[in-house]
DNA sequence: TACGTACGTGTTTTT
DNA sequence: CACGTACGTA
């Protein structure tokens, strides 16, 4: 009796505050259930009530849950607010990404795949390293197909699980499609060999397991009795494939999505999974979270005249209560340093109107985008954190230490051990590692005995660094092996590889961090060690260096929290799952956003979508820029507003101010897009006329006189080369830009 | 042969 | 501007 009327209290606790819909979908039986949410219809919210309502109402036992999304951050955020809503008895529930979920099945079961439990993940570097030698190999000249190019194509292929061998069958019959054929094959050989896995093998293998191995699929089945999904607009072809084996025996799964946030098709996302959800569980229940509970009218308003120009999409009307603030605003600026002064007197204002930091965000395009505005603040002294750039993780000092511990625990990885052999340099070279690997490939012998070989051969000269290194190595895989603490090994790797001595160069204030960092890293790795103690937990280094790997381009789990403070200065994919009070949303220019490698990839929709998650992030104030004139790399080129401003209905001719903008804007948006009253700058005010051809000398009325040194015809106009008197080199396009000749 | 430096060249988004 | 390659020096 006592624990009905606990139950009916915590039912109702869990459905307070819902819409309709929301409750819906949260007492949901079970059964397949596709949740159509669009932008801040509180999504999350949804997941997290249900999973409380499964484990405090419908007594499900947590462990018996599995919720996957994207991101680690994503997950973390799940498992915070699951943890609010119903404390220690959502502990066992399983909150993570597809990549970790995948990471997991495999090491609990790689001796099924013929793996050690050991086995490497690579990361984009060695990925990289390991692809340019096999196309060295394999005689493939990198104009043809840059590493780069035949990485990303297996890469898909894997996300399509497709083998070499059926990838080799559907392939054109051309040499580039050949090439890539023969890569795939080679590249994953020499993975295996190497005891290695990458980021697309988490999934395919995962699936491969899965559907080669009944037993452990019936396993997994039982384990997870109820599946949730967020973010399925974003799933590719094989974590589409494993949501289906992982629900194909309750068909307990609840797909939560939205196709108009769909921005990763170039990393195999396809669409049609969420749109063809139907066809794959008939007996599916659909349910349509249209109601935004973030954002202000207008600013949804701006989002739906965007979007509504895709044609791709399911139809759906978001509407809100929200009472309307100010109205969003933007403004043009000369170039992007005006434009990060601005934003950050903009910002000053809103603090001091009670704003805070952390509720305010700005978003770009392309990371490279985030150096202006770092710098602005950053001599402005105003607090802010960077969202995916270089972090912790990606220093190089950082990651040569994680080669070294790598090798200690896999031997047979190859990549790691050239990176360790290089750096520090210790008189080890090219040829040195050519020679070695010739070696091991042909004889079949592993790396390290190659090594070893190599240094007694007759006639070799460069054994002595060789033999040096070995004592080393063989010393601290003694210590590993002895059971070290992995924090101890890595202290003793820092004293001993000498990467400190090798940073340590003059008073350079880059080699004193270099060195402070390193320090830091060992700091970090006690830390986890005493935290995972204190769960009774046992360390090693393969799991540290595992969990580490996953979180690679992500915030760093341990400076997580308090470094949180400040400005959040984010792309927009990385944008997207969050909300701000306020958003700047910059760089609103054509060839940036849509961008021009997109545009050339008949991806325009997507880039179309990416405005769409950008402006409903915002749920009071939205302030949209663009600049006239941007610098990228070292020339300064002439930008043209985006044409999605256009579609916003946005006037672009000339400069206004914020306030000047409102008034005009505010509410009649419609009326100006379809009096399409934006103008493109006059299609010639530059020095089209002079017809310059290289060895033509100059004059520009800001960088005074040079030569011309090139003429490129590219679309846009005709790109001139100049060289300056003062030595610098400077790119136009003659259109827009006035020369006078001398 | 190893390694540092000078130059030239191309530039999205990320688990 | 930052990375990768080509070259020159030890």
């Amino acid at each position: 009796m006592e624990t009905d009327n606990l139950k009916a209290t915590l039912e109702r606790e869990f459905l307070e505050g819902l819409n309709d819909v929301q409750r819906e979908a949260v007492l949901h039986d079970g059964g397949p259930l596709l949740i159509l949410a669009g932008a801040g219809s509180g999504k999350t919210r949804v997941i997290t009530h249900r999973i409380a309502h499964l484990i405090r109402v419908r007594d499900v036992p947590s462990r018996r849950i599995l919720a996957v999304t994207f991101t680690n951050k994503a997950a973390a955020e799940m498992r915070e607010r699951t943890e609010t809503l119903v404390g220690p008895y959502g502990r066992d529930a399983m909150i993570r990404t597809f990549h970790s979920l995948g990471l997991q099945i495999l090491r609990e079961n790689a001796s099924l795949l013929g793996l050690k439990s050991s086995f490497t993940v690579y990361d984009p570097a060695a990925q990289k390293s390991l692809a340019k030698k096999i196309l060295k190999d394999l005689k493939v000249e990198a104009a043809l197909l840059p590493p780069e190019a035949a990485l990303n194509a297996t890469e898909r292929a894997r996300e399509r699980l497709l083998d070499p061998d059926s990838y080799a069958a559907e392939t054109r019959k051309d040499p580039y499609h050949q090439s890539i054929a023969q890569f795939y094959r080679e590249y994953h050989k020499r993975l295996r060999e190497q005891q290695a896995l990458d980021f697309s093998d988490l999934l395919y293998e995962t699936v491969m397991l899965l559907q080669t191995n009944a037993q452990l699929l019936e396993m997994c089945r039982r384990r997870w009795q109820h599946l949730l999904v967020d973010e399925y607009q974003d799933t590719n072809h094989a974590q589409y494939r494993l949501v289906l084996l992982l629900a194909g025996g309750h068909r307990n799964v609840v797909v939560v999505g939205d196709d108009d946030q769909s921005i990763y098709s170039w990393r195999g996302a396809d669409i049609s999974n969420i749109l063809n959800f139907e066809k794959d569980f008939p007996e599916a229940k659909v349910l349509r979270l249209e109601e935004n509970y973030r954002s202000t009218p207008s600013i949804l308003k701006l989002a739906a005249s965007v979007i509504q120009n895709n044609s791709e999409r399911r139809e759906k009307t978001l509407f809100t209560n929200r009472p309307d603030a100010r109205p969003p605003s933007f403004r043009l600026y000369q170039e992007e340093g005006e434009e990060a002064r601005s934003v950050l007197s903009r910002i000053r204002e809103l603090r001091s109107a009670g704003v805070r930091l952390n509720e305010i965000a700005v978003f770009y395009r392309t990371n490279a985008q985030s150096r202006i505005f770092e710098q602005v603040f950053r001599e402005a002294n105003l607090p802010h954190t960077v969202f995916g750039g270089f972090r912790f993780f990606d220093r190089k000092e950082i990651r040569d230490l994680m080669a070294y511990m790598q090798v200690l625990v896999n031997p047979l990885d190859v990549e790691n051990f050239e990176r360790v052999l290089a750096n520090p340099p210790k008189g080890i070279g090219e040829k040195t590692l050519e020679s070695a690997r010739f070696l091991a490939g042909t004889t079949g012998i592993p790396y390290l005995e190659a090594l070893r070989q190599l240094a007694v051969k007759p006639g070799f000269r460069g054994a002595k660094p060789i033999n040096a290194f070995l004592a080393n190595y063989e010393r601290w895989t003694d210590l590993n092996e002895s059971g070290e603490r992995p924090s101890v090994i890595l202290k003793t790797l820092i004293e001993e590889s000498g990467i400190v001595e090798y940073y340590r160069k003059e008073d350079d204030p880059e080699s004193v961090s270099r060195i402070e960092n390193m320090q830091e890293f060992a700091t970090a790795l006690a830390d986890y060690e005493d935290r995972a103690g204190a769960e009774n937990r046992e360390v090693d280094i393969a799991e540290f260096l595992q969990s580490v790997s996953l979180y690679s381009s992500e915030s760093d789990p341990d400076l997580e929290e308090e470094d949180r403070q400040g400005v959040h200065l984010m792309t927009l994919h990385n944008a997207k799952g969050l909300e701000f009070r306020v958003v700047f949303f910059t760089g609103l220019e054509e060839s940036l956003l849509p961008h021009r490698m997109s545009l050339e990839e008949g991806n325009l929709e997507e880039e179309r979508r990416l405005v769409y998650v950008g402006i409903t992030r915002a749920m009071e104030q939205l302030y949209l820029s663009a600049c006239r004139f941007r610098r990228t790399g070292g020339s300064f080129d002439p930008r043209l507003p985006s044409r999605f401003l256009e579609e916003m209905g946005i006037q672009t001719r000339r400069e206004r101010s914020y306030d000047e903008f409102d008034s005009s804007w505010s509410d009649s948006s419609r009326s100006y897009s379809e009096r399409k009253v934006v103008s493109r700058p006059a299609p010639d005010s530059g020095s089209s006329a002079l017809n310059l051809v290289p060895g033509d000398r100059i004059r520009h009325k800001s960088f005074g006189t040079g030569e011309i040194e090139d003429t490129e015809k590219t679309p846009a106009g005709t790109k001139l080369t100049i060289r300056f008197d003062d030595g610098t080199t400077r790119r136009f396009l003659d259109r827009y830009t006035p020369l006078e000749r001398i």
